[in-house]
DNA sequence: TGTAATGTTTACCAATCGGTCAAATTATCT
DNA sequence: AGATAATTTGACCGATTGGTAAACATTACA
């Protein structure tokens, strides 16, 4: 008889880390496009190419396959943050923690935009994670900007409100991906659009915090 | 007998005003928050006061209810893009823009996550929207910028980057509140963080485009 | 006021939902 | 090879889904 998930306390065997690994990836197309409730472990299931009661014998239920997939993305996202570094050049910190946001956007648009779905439903299921963990990093980084400013190195300006704006237009190439495109039209739909806005943005944020000599 | 409603060409009646319109603020509660899959016409049911039969009378399908809503929020969204005046002082005009897309992104965030939720799933509803007449007025505002960075009013800067970072930083405060208000903490989450990000992106984006005189 | 059109609801439908169960299959280890 | 544990699946369950039919209630208008 199958021994239920829960009560596994040994090592995972082989077969289980494939097939997890398998299950979240199939999740992670599913839950990134249409959010936790619009999403239905048959999807998911035909993602992966498995049947229903696999799934549900690896994950014990649809909230258990959305939460792994919420905690390994939540640590892997906020990597670029915590590798912001207080002894660093504040402009080259700036300028490489934009480029590293961007290419997270360009390489990995479904974690973005399973966040993102995430945020729109009004975080569920992660809004301790934000209150917790997530504001103290944050809290962490804005002292180091803070001190960059007190040192007369960048200008003075909010650091919350820094750090969201470069959230947000990052992340912005990942989550409104259609609308990019569609704006740009085809010629400028290639790859090219992300470097493109790595230099704008670059420019944007780094000439806005440069001290101003009269 | 009933008159299925798109046998109705006549003038609508003043119950049919009052109705439809409760049905889409209830939708537009709804659809903002799960997206088109994950909402219920029970749900927007529920929220509207109405049995789900009344609803389905007054909007044949729950698509039918999404089209309306989508069309109607599509069209005010870009209000202030096209209040955007090419004879205006272009740091003024950049400043009210910024401004008004923050005054919709904090008076009307359903609207906005409405909007976003139909992005990340890929714009199935609108994508003919978008490549049109979004596309369309996009283009003519990036003339209009293009124009005043040649006649050297502006800082030379790629427009349609301009633009997509003016989006996604004020709409962020709408979608993104959650993980705003967790990250500012309680005693930052009044109203006063849209006044601090107010005060932070004109200056962002106002200094970015002054002309540097060295 | 009568009546025809409009509006509302109860009861219901087939399809799909998340999830269970037991039987069948496969991998592992001695 | 055989026993045991791990994996997989088809059949199924009650609840919920989008939507319908028809009876009932209300409104507008002659």
């Amino acid at each position: 008889m199958a021994i239920p998930r829960a009560a596994r306390t040994q090592r995972r065997t082989r077969i289980q880390e494939e097939k997890e690994e398998i299950i979240l990836e199939a999740a992670l197309d599913v839950f990134s496009v249409s959010g936790f409730r619009g999403s239905t472990i048959d999807q998911i299931a035909d993602v992966a190419g498995m049947s229903k009661p696999n799934l549900l014998y690896y994950f014990r239920t649809k909230e258990a396959m959305h939460r792994a997939l919420i905690d390994r993305v939540l640590f892997t996202w906020l990597e670029p943050l915590r590798a912001f570094d207080a002894n660093g050049n504040p402009e080259s910190e700036i300028r490489s923690y934009i480029r590293r946001k961007l290419e997270m956007a360009r390489d990995f648009p479904r974690e973005s935009r399973l966040f993102a779905n995430e945020m729109l439903q009004g975080a569920p299921h992660v809004e301790d994670e934000l209150r917790g963990p997530l504001k103290a990093l944050v809290d962490e980084k804005v002292e180091v900007i803070r001190a960059w400013a007190q040192a007369g190195k960048i200008a003075k300006c909010d650091p919350y409100h820094l750090i969201f704006s470069i959230w947000s237009t990052t992340q912005h190439y990942a989550d409104f991906d259609v609308q990019v495109r569609a704006v740009l039209g085809e010629e400028h739909s290639g790859e090219g659009r992300f470097e493109d806005a790595a230099r704008y943005l670059e420019q944007l944020f780094v000439d806005g915090l440069r001290i101003r000599r009269l």
